[in-house]
DNA sequence: GCATCCTTTTAGGTTTGCCTAAATGATCGG
DNA sequence: CCGATCATTTAGGCAAACCTAAAAGGATGC
């Protein structure tokens, strides 16, 4: 598979520490499918960049800046991953490009996005632009 | 700067061979901001590949599965690229973004959103999704 | 308290894309 | 045709993220 970014090794310690309460080398190694001593090795990486705390054989805590970074980064899958879903992308699909999109998406236009979702979800049943555009779709099909 | 993948090749060649008639060790190294002996590498490794042709000396040319790569990935932009400014992101912004999105995209996803964008050209003017959106955001600003 | 077992780290190696410096090829004026 | 010049390639290294195998740390049962 592909290198492990940064970002990523924060996602899955962020996740990690929330599901099963710690984020242990070995449990990170598993998470992202890579060996144990890649993680031990990127660990000392972050926690250098001010990331994690860590010590030997204690497995990492998120810092404030870290924590900030995987919330960020959450935050950004939820609102790609949404809007595409609200656009008729296949449930899986759009989870996996949201994955991939939110390392990507500048903050600016994050939140000109989710304002554009907040919008969709407001506008009136049967009214809104996304019933306009599956109709939109059926009709061009023919 | 970060390393160059080869989609990022594929499409310098591309608009290289457009725009100056061939595409050179040289021009490309430029092009991407790395030195000529990199580019040379690469070279090789994409005609392992099948995506150029190439013989020492002379320049790299897309065979028509690296065209249609750059291809797929020029579309990609264009239909990200116009999206997020139809959403009223920043024009340097959306294209920045796009960049880096084209690559992240799934075809599936791209589809969709081309039909999307498709969709609000498409509405009549002062109806459109887009301006509904515009009064959205100015009244939630107050 | 110690032996065992499991986890983690250390040590040493691979790959990939990049680099610099040096060598080689191509081209062009005379 | 020959040499100068410029572009390209070769040679040799570096860094990052990964790997395997072996050593070391920590926890648990007796």
């Amino acid at each position: 598979m592909r290198k492990k970014t940064v970002e990523e090794y924060i996602e899955t310690i962020d996740a990690l520490e929330r599901r099963e309460g710690r984020a242990q080398t070995g449990m990170i190694a598993q998470e992202i499918a890579v060996r144990p001593p890649s993680v031990t090795e990127m660990l000392r990486k972050l926690e250098k960049g001010g990331l994690i705390e860590y010590k030997s054989y204690s497995g990492a805590i998120l810092t404030p800046t870290g924590r900030r970074m995987a919330c960020d980064l959450q935050k950004k899958h939820r609102i790609v991953a949404s809007f595409l879903e609200m656009l008729g992308v296949d449930h899986d699909i759009a989870e996996a490009d949201a994955c991939q999109i939110e390392h990507h998406v500048s903050s600016e236009t994050a939140e000109r996005l989710r304002l554009f979702v907040e919008y969709l979800r407001n506008s009136p049943p049967g009214r809104g632009c996304t019933e306009h555009f599956e109709r939109y779709c059926r009709e061009r099909e023919r």
